[in-house]
DNA sequence: TGTACATCAGTGAACGCGCGTTCACTGATGTAC
DNA sequence: TGTACATCAGTGAACGCGCGTTCACTGATGTAC
């Protein structure tokens, strides 16, 4: 029942939008400790985050807009975390391999954050998901036609290429978590053979 | 609040355990329907069965013995339909192709179903998931290394190429449907694709 | 500098709801004699 | 063939619980005069 257990100290006059960024970190934290979206109530992530339950609706609607500000964010935080890994890496094919450890690793690390982001949710969707998608995608066919023009890679359709990728992506960056018995090869070396397999680079 | 609009007719004597494979068949269909385990409730899968909550109690102990029914029993759906694709297709490398669709296809036919099979789940596992999911995948090795003594591929570690393979089988299965919005190539012709470019076959 | 007041950041109690589960039961049907 | 009884397939009412949400409030702090 205790939550973060120290006692929380009231935010200063003006700094009431603190607890906004608080209670989607707690939201966050309870999805990451429960493994499912189910268990961020609004009750639990009030309890989580020390406050009252009925303080969220001074930043929230209702639960659904808490849920999908923890989406948002979440969405904001991968696409962010990707791009970051290519920053400083020139070599196209290094870019390349750098993106994907990157989409992988945030799997590995977030199992309950990607599956929230990248499997099927209930009927109404976010809009912000399409396109926070959309720009990891483009990051990967930019990576591989980029590739191309430095003469790295035979790539004719990077577009395709990418789709291709992006497949084995998901499935090395969910599959391993939720399947932990299965021997699994070491992800290092088999995230490396599944880009040799899916884009051919020299 | 209909379930099944039709009055139920009571089981006759000794028919008793029919109602047992009636609440597995009204769960999987509110799986499919609602998109998601936790709608799966014992009170709405009594609705939809068209009986009264208690009855489950007859034939599980609880609701996880429920669900856990629901999972192995689409577990062995899953098997079979996949196992049952190659059967009467004699070339290796059609009956390699042959399972591949058929895995890809029960994954678009029952999302919800093929997340809850493949997608991470709460803290306590059935033992059941991890024998059949190395059944399926054993498969795939068999199909790959059928391929290689055939001379129609190159395979010199048709285990390895058969995690490969499995990881780009799981984006395909899962990724479209979580995301109907982008663009997807046209399936059939992605998945020779893929397979083309994970295990090369001639 | 002192005081009244507005504003801000939250809280505690209460509501109605659906849930899992328990309990005592009902009524049809087969079986023993 | 008739009747008492056991068994079987299921039910209705009730429980305690956590949930989302509403409501009237509290108490600290800045601001106007």
């Amino acid at each position: 029942v205790t939550g973060t257990s120290a006692a929380r100290v009231r935010n200063a006059r003006g700094e009431g939008a603190r607890l906004r960024a608080d209670v989607v970190r707690a939201a966050r934290s309870l999805l990451e400790r429960s493994g499912t979206e189910d268990a961020v109530t609004l009750r639990a992530t009030a309890r989580e985050a020390g406050i009252a339950a009925p303080s969220i609706y001074a930043h929230f609607a209702d639960r659904r807009a808490m849920i999908e500000a923890v989406v948002s964010e979440a969405f904001a935080e991968f696409t962010t975390t990707v791009i970051g890994a290519l920053r400083g890496v020139t070599d196209p094919a290094e870019r390349l391999r750098a993106g994907c450890r990157a989409y992988v690793r945030f799997g590995h690390e977030h199992p309950a954050t990607y599956a929230m982001l990248f499997t099927r949710h209930r009927p109404s969707e976010l809009p912000t998901v399409g396109t926070d998608a959309a720009r990891v995608f483009q990051v990967l066919v930019d990576a591989i036609a980029d590739c191309a023009s430095a003469g790295r890679s035979p790539s004719a359709d990077p577009r395709r290429d990418a789709v291709a990728l992006w497949l084995g992506l998901h499935g090395m960056a969910a599959l391993p978590p939720a399947h932990p018995r299965f021997p699994w090869p070491e992800t290092e070396s088999l995230l490396d053979d599944l880009i040799a397999r899916l884009v051919p680079i020299r």
